[in-house]
DNA sequence: TCAAAAGTGTTGGACCTACACCCATGT
DNA sequence: ACATGGGTGTAGGTCCAACACTTTTGA
């Protein structure tokens, strides 16, 4: 067998960078309230010229996934160090309408204030979008041996620039106790199939959330610990209470000694987080 | 910007199929032992002929990943239709010696008897292989934002054909709470980055083991609660209580009317997968 | 009879949930 | 003064680890 005859795609790398930032707020005592945000390129050259999508770039010969990544972000949004994880590769025979592209994806976490984001490379805008999820409708079947959830979820990014509507179809069949989730896209202002590649993203940063420290990404290097909740609540959809909350993380950070002042109420003792932690052995 | 210009690697796709099988015993009482075991495939062909490795193949023109992994399996080793899900995808220049190769993992697991493996297309034999693992070295630094956890690991695989040892360095850095892991292969009988890509998908399955029901895909259709919990032991790799076991997967699991008789001991009834089963929700 | 495994009950402790309450601040 | 958030204590329940104990079988 010669290699010749093996069929060659492309591969590029897809980033899904996700942040939290705090709106501005008119009563003085009030906290910000905290949004969800993606950020997004407007593509500058076909296919899909004009469309808002997620940075990516092809992986050139030399070229490690993370190199790649890296060298993305850097050339398109001027972003660099920051956290990023391998997600999910996509290979879809028909997800570029060119020819067969192949793309990873990988998620990235930034504090906001840490990074200056800029339209680079190829890009024509760049911008942070807030994210909503809408579940439109949801259809649960209990069969022989498991059970079928079919959802479809609405997923609004919000900019000064845009508003991008996305329906997805994602549905979740439980067999023999094997989730099998496979997602369609029912309507995308996205290019590509990227309103798939950020449910996905979506989904796996609200699971990592409940058992790793992963949100911590999100946070500059001092917060408080209600900022800290805030950040909780709004990935995990719901509200904690207070006194538990601080309790579960209490052991994740350390008190330093400095205060957040100046802001109408008494002032919030600043923590770190404890780069010593670890998940519960036994 | 012409798509020409683009670099296009070659893809494949790597199946890590696992399974756990009891090992005959010689005292009529006692219940058989279990071993960990992963399927092998000797390479017909160049590079690496001769060796053992991971059943794989490339990707055809229009194929999906799921499909080119069934078929490799189909094709390869005579499996089909069982539990699989995709891992990690390898990206490494020179993973490869002949030219870039890019690979995608999937992990699967089977029920040892309800397959029935045979040597297929390009493979001169096929074999299950025993699991052990050894920590050779292991050194922790704690550091200023985190610490570093560098293991030297032993894969030893063993069959009645040929024990394949192989040596990985696993490095775990905790960098601001996130798990930084790289692996570097120190020595191995595995074709390619095989040995790499084992012991990552030895990881994953391990644990998911704990806050899934990923295990019940190496169950036959009708079990023991104790043939289960020595699932989870050989998977977890430490023992259990048997109470306290029982009561964790009580409400996996639903009771059937049949009994395992003949064993020199009091017979148990046999359990099915509760395929109903959720994890918690509030 | 008895070794081996099947199967169940109990107890103390850790942790989680919900709620209540007091404290400190800037305007 | 007071609205707002900062911060802590407690009671009740649930879950889990560890251990002890009884039951049933086949040779």
């Amino acid at each position: 067998m010669k290699k010749e005859e093996y069929f060659k795609p492309s591969v590029t790398v897809d980033t899904i960078i996700f942040t939290v930032r705090d709106l501005n707020v008119d009563n003085y005592r009030k906290l910000p309230e905290k949004k969800f945000q993606v950020l997004l390129v407007k593509r500058a050259g076909e296919p899909y010229k004009d469309k808002w999508s997620l940075p990516g770039t092809f992986v050139e010969k030399e070229e490690r996934f993370e190199e790649a990544v890296n060298r993305c972000l850097q050339e398109k949004t001027n972003i660099k160090d920051i956290y990023l994880e391998q997600l999910y590769s996509w290979g879809d025979p028909q997800r570029d309408p060119r020819e067969r592209v192949i793309s990873t994806s990988y998620m990235g976490l930034v504090d906001i204030g840490d990074i200056q984001i800029k339209a680079g490379k190829n890009v024509e805008d760049i911008e942070w979008f807030n994210i909503k999820l809408n579940t439109i409708k949801e259809k649960t079947k209990e069969k022989k041996n498991g059970y079928y959830k079919a959802e479809e979820i609405e997923i609004l990014l919000e900019s000064k620039q845009a508003t991008l509507k996305n329906r997805v179809k994602v549905v979740k069949e439980i067999v023999n106790g094997n989730t099998i989730i496979y997602t369609q896209i029912l309507q995308s202002d996205l290019a590509f199939d990227h309103a798939k590649i950020l449910i996905y993203a979506i989904e796996r940063l609200k699971n990592k959330v409940e058992y790793t420290t992963i949100a911590f990404n999100l946070m500059p290097e001092k917060f408080t610990l209600t900022n800290l909740q805030q950040v909780y609540e709004i990935l995990l959809d719901k509200p904690l209470l207070k006194a538990n909350f601080r309790r579960k993380v209490s052991d994740m950070v350390i008190e330093t000694e400095e205060y957040e002042e100046n802001a109408g109420h008494r002032p919030s003792k600043l923590y770190k987080f404890n780069p010593n932690w670890q998940p519960h052995v036994f």
